[in-house]
DNA sequence: GGCCTCCCTGCACAACCTGTACACACCGGG
DNA sequence: CCCGGTGTGTACAGGTTGTGCAGGGAGGCC
């Protein structure tokens, strides 16, 4: 799937204002409607675009401290220890990585205290032999794809990588 | 900002069906258009719901390998250092956090040897000392926010913790 | 050159949803 | 007992969406 300069505005345009709908997109744009809702559609079936869903801040709704958590598995143990991590709340994502440690994954809690329980929560579980936590602090770059969807959209423009 | 079990349903219900709209998930839900549409304004303006960006993923647009690399700062060199991985636009977050390393960035990449080039960019800047990189493979836990959302909403109904 | 496909434009129409307002009912608190 | 807060129904105007269709321009292929 390559992306294209139109199709990176309208992802930008619709990341800015969600609400706007596609004829008001289509008007900024300077394209006809038709194109717009076109350009979407074909985004959203070609998997671009996953979706609109609400953006939660687990802050709002309480749980302002996260966390990243690095686990060690024990061998064979990795099923087990997916199911035991998805079925944690406070676990907000999962990844399998190389390097040392088995997992990483992000968590989140109502405060340093309240993490103490958490981390207990999730590790306390038969196959994970150690974790050693890093608490977030600041989050300088927030959670995003815009630059990268405009810089994809400059390579397949026929730019330079 | 306390969130209950309609709030809930109501975040569930658009994050699953996003395209629904208020009428149809105040009928869905079984209250009047008026409250669900009372609850979602709140809901936005308490900044529990941040917006409804497009969810874009970074795989279908050609940065299908992921990673995270943990960074250790020169002292004093923090500022520069957000500058920089902020104007890299493979550089997905970036948060400061505590223990070993000062700071764990997600980078996506076009693939294992792409990845290569990235953290070079990355990585090539003064006020780096040090880093160290692990490859995402698998991600049984996407990003989630919705089990937190119905435990919070459990909480505030009455529940225990 | 000629032809065909792909993509965008413009337009039309019916159906539907949103923003907003208002009156009324219900419930717990002061 | 009165009041504020919250949910219910209802109403109206204006704007949008989903969809279909004909026409035109650009680029690739034979």
């Amino acid at each position: 799937m390559t992306i294209d300069e139109l199709d990176a505005r309208l992802i930008e345009l619709f990341a800015r204002e969600p609400r706007i709908g596609v004829l008001e997109a289509s008007r900024r744009l300077g394209v006809a409607r038709g194109t717009a809702q076109a350009r979407l559609e074909k985004l959203r079936s070609g998997g671009v675009i996953r979706g609109f869903g609400p953006d939660v801040d687990p802050a709002a709704i309480g749980f302002p401290v996260s966390a990243f958590a690095t686990l060690e598995i024990k061998q064979g143990q990795g099923e087990e220890v997916r199911r035991h991590l998805g079925a944690v709340p406070e676990v907000l994502e999962l990844h399998t990585i190389t390097g040392q440690g088995d997992m990483l994954c992000r968590l989140v809690a109502r405060s340093n205290e309240d993490l103490q329980r958490v981390i207990d929560k999730v590790v306390g579980f038969e196959g994970i032999v150690r974790s050693s936590t890093a608490i977030v602090m600041e989050n300088p770059v927030p959670l995003r794809v815009l630059p990268l969807v405009r810089h994809a959209a400059r390579i397949s423009a026929g730019g330079v990588a």
